[in-house]
DNA sequence: AAGAATATATCTTATAATAAGATATAAATG
DNA sequence: CATTTATATCTTATTATAAGATATATTCTT
């Protein structure tokens, strides 16, 4: 089928354009930790019990991945004021740089990719990522 | 300028999309072992040398990864014929499948996304991401 | 106010991943 | 035949990951 087909050919450019524009990451994060700042991230509110959850691990290796993350600068806590037993997680702003440079497309990269663009190429881009962004908000959420 | 708010809204963009259609892993891999598995996939004739290299750890260490990856049965060893020192690693079906789940975007979940949409704002994706991998490759190859 | 429930932290223990040095082996090269 | 190259293995060390047990503080319930 024709969407079939096109779900599998955006897939593969998704992945070359990613492989070839990604960051070199010079830390060594584990999976896991990326995804704690992500959820975090996406999620400003998140307490140690919706890691846990988010996660599938147990409170206390929730509790310990924070600690890990907290001693490398990269969340800091606080506690709710409305419920003083709930610890809010947050990213610092070497947290939100981490995260960006393993999860995002390297800027440099990028941009030289796009100078190399003419301007109806741009536009089609733009254009593009935003239809397909709103789309997946709306579809997904 | 123009173009720096344009790789900053096309970063936005791409990671909220990742983050909404990206797998739900049920495997635990480390993040050493997808970017093996993903320069494998890159690199059909990848030696244990090359591993070694491209994620600057020592040859030792990069046949101990190969070996963990092997008893996954996630790849596989041979040994060139050309030159019987060098061992070829490569992909196994399984391999494959588990590195799709790790940066590809989930079938169904994009499948639905694109269902959604008109039938112009399908030909503007595949507009974009046809234009902008190939202006990927060309940047950086 | 007392007891139950909730949220997090810490301590202990266990396993696996990661990494490198030292050493070994086999093949190719000069 | 000695040297270099490519990989494998053995040993050792560190760190990450995870869960159970237990502790503590706070909030909720009655």
């Amino acid at each position: 089928m024709q969407l079939d087909e096109m779900v599998e050919t955006i897939n593969e450019q998704w992945t070359d354009i990613y492989y070839l524009l990604h960051y070199v990451y010079d830390d060594n994060l584990s999976h896991q930790a990326i995804r704690l700042l992500q959820y975090i991230e996406k999620n400003e509110k998140a307490t140690i019990g919706d890691l846990a959850k988010h996660l599938k691990v147990s409170h206390n290796t929730a509790s310990e991945h924070t600690k890990r993350l907290m001693k490398k600068g990269l969340v800091t806590k606080r506690r709710s004021r409305t419920d003083e037993r709930k610890v809010f997680v947050a990213l610092t702003e070497k947290g939100r740089n981490v995260l960006y440079r393993h999860t995002r497309l390297d800027r440099d990269k990028l941009r030289k990719v796009l100078e190399n663009l003419s301007p109806s190429d741009l536009e089609i881009i733009q254009k593009a990522f935003s239809v397909f962004s709103e789309g997946v908000k709306q579809c997904l959420r």
